[in-house]
DNA sequence: GATACCATTTTGGGATACCAATCTGGTATC
DNA sequence: GATACCAGATTGGTATCCCAAAATGGTATC
């Protein structure tokens, strides 16, 4: 593994764990130190990043990208757009054996599962749902639109029915997925996604005064 | 303007003009050397060229990317969902004096104009349209995928008749649009886009012999 | 003539040196 | 005390080295 994709990868990671706040500044000689890789990898990572949309310009200078809340509802519209496009396609596909793989990511999570376990698989669940669909380009943009979601769903506060409720919503899509009922669901999906957008929105303008406490640029709608 | 940008732009101006056929290696020298930049400004260019499908890595090295037919499907199904969902948006909302703006585009091209200025009001035509929607996401699928489809499109042999029919098809949807009628114009948008892709993937397949005699990597569907 | 092999060159990945612009902190001035 | 200003430190942008790996091309061998 070449020292440009460590880097990458190791500080996406850190951004998308929030162990660098949302709207902090980023000095490429600092991540340089942090990860002992000179600045030609440390370069080339922020690059990529940026068209991640996890670090951002700032004139001069880099900076982790706040969470914007105008951001994440427009990013909801856009995922839903691809999500059900992917959707329909899966449906209209003869071989449904792939949806089992996705119901056992669902049944690998039980009341002793860890909070963050269930955050990951949560999303991966419409990543691989989309991947079903055979199409590169809607796959990515669900892929990609998921991973601008992730920070700010894990500052969401949810409690334990909204979990549930997601968790039956998904069963309920993979079932009409089976089924090749495409008109229902994607329905469903839309619904939920709808559903996800309205209370992750809430939660976090809700929060924003606490967020912007611990140091989180968070940016209004 | 910073020489990354320069060599950004120039070298992608390059590759869309086919000045660099598809298929064709590159090396970072090479770019060097043409542009009068050292390699870190090279580097940076490739890497953002690389996220928007214009070049990509051959093993170790740089290839500019053939063209795709296969790919060139998946884009469509692809800009047919952000493509309607934009344009769904732009139909529910009040103002349309921006849909002049367009037309206007449609009306600057003549039997005069040539072909080259043909070929970008045709690819700025959907991308205005989805700019309107306001959602930053769809603009961007949709810019990017123009982008992606830019050079097939180019070397697309296409008479007046094609050429007619599609600013028939621009104005049939800019008409519904105007009147709010979402569903008459994006049925209109998507029979557009399918024709569209029929029309580019069989006269590509078609000549796809010549092209490769031309030095053009095409692969098929 | 085909092929295996080795020396040379070329290439991308990485490290580092340098610069101009900018930021910062302190100081002198009023 | 407020402010204008200046020197030093910091930063991103760029150029340039170095290196290991891979491509290249010529040659000896069969």
């Amino acid at each position: 593994m070449s020292q440009m994709q460590n880097v990458e990868r190791q500080l996406r990671e850190m951004i998308l764990a929030l162990e660098v706040g949302p709207g902090e500044r980023l000095t490429e000689r600092w991540i340089e130190g942090r990860f002992g890789a000179s600045r030609t990898p440390v370069r080339a990572a922020l690059l990529r990043l940026e068209t991640e949309g996890l670090v951002g310009r700032d004139g001069r200078g880099w900076t982790v990208s706040p969470i914007n809340l105008a951001e994440l509802e427009q990013i909801a519209v856009y995922r839903e757009a691809v999500e059900v496009a992917a959707l329909r396609l899966t449906c209209g596909q003869a071989d449904k054996s792939a949806i089992d793989v996705i119901e056992a990511m669902l049944d690998s999570c039980d009341e002793n599962t860890p909070r963050e376990e269930w955050h990951r698989v949560g999303m991966d669940f419409h990543i691989e749902l989309a991947r079903l669909s055979g199409n590169e380009f809607l796959f990515r943009a669900v892929r990609d639109a998921m991973t601008r979601l992730s920070r700010a769903r894990w500052l969401e506060v949810r409690d334990e029915t909204a979990l549930g409720r997601a968790w039956l919503e998904h069963r309920a899509i993979l079932a009409a997925t089976r089924l090749g009922q495409a008109d229902e669901a994607t329905r469903l999906l839309s619904a939920h996604i709808v559903g996800s957008r309205n209370r992750l929105v809430t939660s976090l303008a809700n929060d924003r005064r606490g967020l912007r406490a611990r140091g989180f640029a968070v940016v209004a709608a």
